[in-house]
DNA sequence: TCCAATTAGTTTGTATGCAAAATAATATAG
DNA sequence: CTATATTATTTTGCATACAAACTAATTGGA
């Protein structure tokens, strides 16, 4: 019976689950600069991106897990990055905004990618372009969740 | 001033976040059949390729946190699928083989890859290669972490 | 109109990931 | 040889990730 199958070395899943956790290491020091976690960074982005939101429009655009969520988002309140409260048309739904300060905290997050990008070496604008069309590929060609 | 490096679409670190997260979900499911989370699976394959390592080895394969490992181990050996002993040429070093259990499973476990690999739709071989290259070349441009 | 889905969020319990401090054993410089 | 540095592993405390069960509000269909 062939085993190669079973080689660390060959699963894509592994090469993920390392680098994914190595690139949230790599910017954890300058996140807590600022004083957020990776995912706390994430759901700011969606905001700064699109005021507004609800619980649900962050799930879809961030992919955080909808427990986590409820807990982060009382971490970011606490924080007074964010105000929270429930939506009068529709009382299902929580309703997240920025504060001020956390809308002002985007001018520091500007920062961190730019920082990080200067960080690569020996990757090409092309690469990085290929790679991200190629896991956007692999995300398309694996099945759909329910 | 301009944001949009803040555009989560644009991030890379995102999409290794989400689809490693989304990965490890795929796999769940039928780890959950052989009773294994994704780390304690990642460790079998470990000494799957070699028995007998202490756990220095197993994180520098793996890349698992070495605080993790030791839960993981214990409950790994719980399952009765490996052996914990101390070296006894150097007291610090914990040596880790499997039992005939944990040998065993590997016979179930190469179903796992080629059930997997039979649900990528449009992802051909050479984009697997491609991608996987991609993904090698990316962390060779990290800087090394200390 | 009323009840059975469906939807939005929360809670609970388990399993990491990780930094940092702590331990214990071994290696090494002076 | 011995004090110090280094290495291997553990412990602690915090922050998710996630499945599953649960609650509350809204929708849809008979």
């Amino acid at each position: 019976m062939d085993f190669d199958d079973l080689k660390l070395d060959k699963q894509l899943c592994h090469k993920f689950y390392v680098l994914s956790n190595r690139i949230t290491r790599r910017y954890r020091p300058l996140l807590k600069e600022i004083g957020l976690t990776y995912p706390q960074y994430l759901i700011l982005m969606a905001l700064w991106e699109k005021d507004q939101l609800n619980a649900c429009d962050v799930v879809c655009k961030t992919k955080i897990d909808p427990g986590s969520l409820t807990l982060i988002l009382d971490k970011l309140k606490k924080k007074e990055l964010i105000n929270l409260e429930s939506c009068s048309e529709d009382k299902r739904k929580k309703i997240i905004t920025l504060t001020n300060k956390g809308e002002e905290l985007k001018e520091r997050a500007i920062e961190i990618p730019r920082k990080l990008s200067c960080e690569l070496e020996d990757f090409s604008q092309e690469d990085f372009q290929k790679l991200s069309e190629l896991i956007d590929k692999f995300s398309c060609s694996l099945p759909q969740e329910k």
